[in-house]
RNA sequence: GUGGCUAUAGCUCAAUUGGUUAGAGCGGUUGAUUGUGGAUCAACAGGCUGAGGGUUCAAGUCCCUUUAGCCACCCCA
């Protein structure tokens, strides 16, 4: 065997997906893609480069510095990687506007590509998956994208688990009610988006410290941090802040929200209020949620909310839009960890190996192994020339389930035999009865 | 961008206060077993100890530089 020359390695960051593993990616994307279907969201697909121009703008200056920049000797187009998913949609949004009707739901699997330092559960390349319905404004919009989220992680197995929703009008709000103004209010959003990592105390020593006097601080603490039944929660926000209309605005969108929701038989478990959630400094202007799992070893798992101000940009008007995006990368991590992947899920899709014993049956081997496929069993015939002990560890390693043994005996009588590897079952049966044969076996 | 930790076989790790030829398990290949896998046993292959420099009679071990990885912060998914 050669010596390698080349050390093999990846780029930072970056990462290879091995077939076991591909596999239980492939059937999470799949369950997701089922649910959008069923939500009425289409597929939308764009090129992994955008022009460096549609990008500039739109994240800020600390995440453009981010941004991989892609070229070719010669070329003139000033090139970039996608950052996300969400700017591409609105460009597509304001270059087909013949083509796309309002309101436009669509969803989107791809990588997007960020020059950030790796670190746990953070790459240079991930997916993102997001939905959004372009060109609605009510929050029965709001309500769908929140239903399809609790949708997708019912069905993949997830029966604990919370979609908290907030308001970036109540956090604009819970400024006003404390008298704090435009520059002081995103280092105020700042601190309190820190709640589930240090606490009640924390964000108020970081209140105190940034300036606040501890009057105003308790005043912000008591309304955030609210500790009442759910649906007591808007009435007291309401009663505290109902003047304010700012306030009474974001009040009544989550109550809009929360009657879609229960409309839609959205199991009441499954949603609660958060109003120390904030989703980072980004572009939403309405409602926000974001999933929580409480055992998982991750944050949250989805999130979003409205923004109203993105997708219009290349239109030149107003098109208000909400959405989510699914951290696909923690759900897969999370299903792994309450180990809900489905039987089938193995590390293989091959369902049987045709073992071959020598030159002489080969050529039976090869039929069997087109039979097995014509009847829709995903086959795999054996392409090395080894003892048949070898052949059925080698299926037993890679996880095919069921082998084929068809020898000279087996020929002459125009049978074949299966053996299931996990409880040594053996059965002989005729050719035509193969596949069928195999089928019951995996059952 | 800031700070901390680590780097030895494909993987996970050993190697006494610096001391002869750097070991083990797993994985790989072959065999015990030329029509039956997992277990066991044996053999074999696999290393410039991340790279470069320094101290020393002697460096995997100590010092410096560099690169990479991991972790935390910032920010985010």
């Amino acid at each position: 065997m050669a010596k390698p020359k080349i050390e093999p390695r990846l780029p930072k960051g970056m990462r290879d997906f091995l077939p076991g593993d591909m596999l239980k990616r492939d059937y999470v994307f799949g369950v997701v893609r089922e649910v959008f279907h069923l939500y009425g969201f289409e597929p939308l697909q764009t090129p992994v480069l955008e022009l460096y121009e549609t990008l500039m703008g739109k994240y800020g200056e600390d995440a453009e510095k981010l941004i991989f920049r892609a070229q070719h000797p010669g070329g003139k187009e000033e090139l970039a990687l996608r950052y996300d998913l969400t700017v591409p949609l609105a460009r597509v949004v304001g270059q087909y506007q013949s083509d796309i009707t309002l309101p436009f739901r669509r969803y989107q699997m791809s990588p997007v590509w960020r020059g950030e330092r790796p670190q746990k559960g953070r790459y240079r390349e991930f997916y993102q998956c997001d939905m959004d319905i372009a060109g609605a404004a009510g929050q029965d919009a709001d309500a769908e994208i929140v239903a399809l989220i609790v949708t997708v992680l019912r069905r993949l197995g997830f029966a604990r688990f919370s979609v908290n929703l907030n308001n970036r009008k109540l956090l604009t709000a819970v400024g006003v009610y404390a008298g704090v103004d435009g520059a002081a209010l995103s280092e105020l959003y700042r601190s309190i988006d820190k709640f589930d990592k240090i606490g009640a105390d924390g964000v108020r020593d970081e209140l105190i410290r940034r300036g606040l006097s501890p009057e105003v601080v308790e005043k912000i603490m008591r309304l955030i941090t609210v500790d009442l039944p759910r649906d007591e929660k808007l009435d007291f926000l309401d009663e505290m802040m109902g003047e304010i209309p700012i306030a009474r605005e974001g009040i009544n969108e989550l109550r809009d929200v929360q009657t879609n929701l229960r409309r839609l038989n959205v199991p009441d478990d499954n949603y609660g209020f958060d109003f120390t959630m904030v989703r980072g400094l980004g572009y939403y202007t309405g409602p926000i949620f974001e999933a929580i799992i409480p055992d998982g070893d991750v944050g949250s798992v989805a999130g979003g909310g409205r923004y109203d101000d993105l997708v219009g940009l290349f239109r030149g008007e107003t098109i208000p839009t909400t959405g989510g995006s699914l951290g696909i990368e923690r759900i897969i991590d999370v299903v792994k960890q309450f180990g809900l992947f489905p039987d089938h899920i193995t590390g293989t899709v091959v369902q049987t190996l045709v073992t071959v014993f020598d030159d002489s049956t080969r050529p039976d081997a090869v039929a069997l192994a087109g039979e097995l496929r014509a009847g829709g069993v995903r086959t795999e015939l054996y392409l090395q020339d080894k003892p048949i002990g070898k052949q059925i560890g080698y299926a037993d390693k890679k996880g095919i389930l069921i082998v084929a043994v068809l020898g000279a005996d087996e020929i002459a009588s125009g049978v074949v035999k299966f053996k299931r590897l996990k409880d040594g079952t053996e059965i002989t049966v005729a050719r035509a009865e193969a596949a069928q044969a195999v089928k019951n076996l995996l059952v």
